[in-house]
DNA sequence: CGAAGTCGGCAGTTACATCA
DNA sequence: TTGATGTAACTGCCGACTTC
């Protein structure tokens, strides 16, 4: 065997498992021909004998080479197509169409590979979405939890303001931070618990 | 400039071969 | 035998280009 053949043989193994299809071999026709239903139309104007005549599936050599072209160029110009068919032994009309035919099927596993990218994408951001609800959960009752504290807090300093020499002060500071739900621009859920404390410290 | 012809591309369909 | 699947070939339409 030679390099070249080899070589041949392998692209091919490539190829057949891109496209497992398409390349089963071509049986010799053997027997009485099977009758054929009949076209609706013959454009090409070709008698239905030479037709009969013509050998429906490409060989495995024939495939390889046109899958080679395809490789380098999707598109087929006119002179690149009379080429390829006088090498192939084809009709150029059969090499048009089977670019055609190629481009549709190219064209269909892109839109797969990109339905599957989209969906993969979707169920990533359903996750995502689903852990950051959880999470706003969380923090809500976080937030509750730390409210309540504060309120049993504040209702034990109003019980004593009136002897405290710092209360004045206190009582007129802003609002905590961490106060009302979501409205403080800056929050960091992170030092939630820090900030709670530092400012809880002012009163203990 | 515009009508007519040609050519190639595409979407959709048909006919056929092959396989489970 | 039959239904599913893959593929070659077809139809019909469209846009770009050329010719007259």
């Amino acid at each position: 065997m030679t390099t070249q053949t080899k070589e041949l043989e392998d692209h091919m193994a490539i190829i057949s498992q891109m496209y497992p299809a398409m390349y089963t071999p071509v049986a010799p026709q053997q027997g009485k021909p099977k009758p054929r239903r009949r076209r609706r139309k013959n454009k090409g104007g070709e008698s239905g004998a030479a037709a009969e005549a013509k050998k429906r599936k490409l060989s495995d050599e024939q495939v390889y080479l046109l899958e080679l072209n395809f490789g380098n160029e999707h598109k087929l110009e006119s002179e690149r197509k009379d080429r390829l068919a006088s090498e192939l032994g084809l009709d150029p009309r059969q090499v048009a169409v089977w670019f055609q035919n190629r481009r549709a099927r190219w064209k269909n596993k892109k839109l797969e590979e990109e339905y599957g990218k989209l969906k993969t994408a979707h169920e990533g951001v359903v996750l995502e979405k689903c852990r950051l609800e959880s999470e706003v959960l969380k923090l809500k009752d976080q937030l509750r939890e730390a409210e309540k504290e504060i309120q049993g807090l504040t209702e034990r300093v109003d019980g004593v303001s009136s002897n405290s020499p710092c209360s004045s002060s206190v009582l007129s500071m802003d609002p905590p931070p961490f106060l009302g739900e979501f409205g403080v621009q800056g929050y960091d859920p992170d030092d939630f618990y820090i900030h709670a404390l530092d400012w809880m410290n002012l009163f203990m």
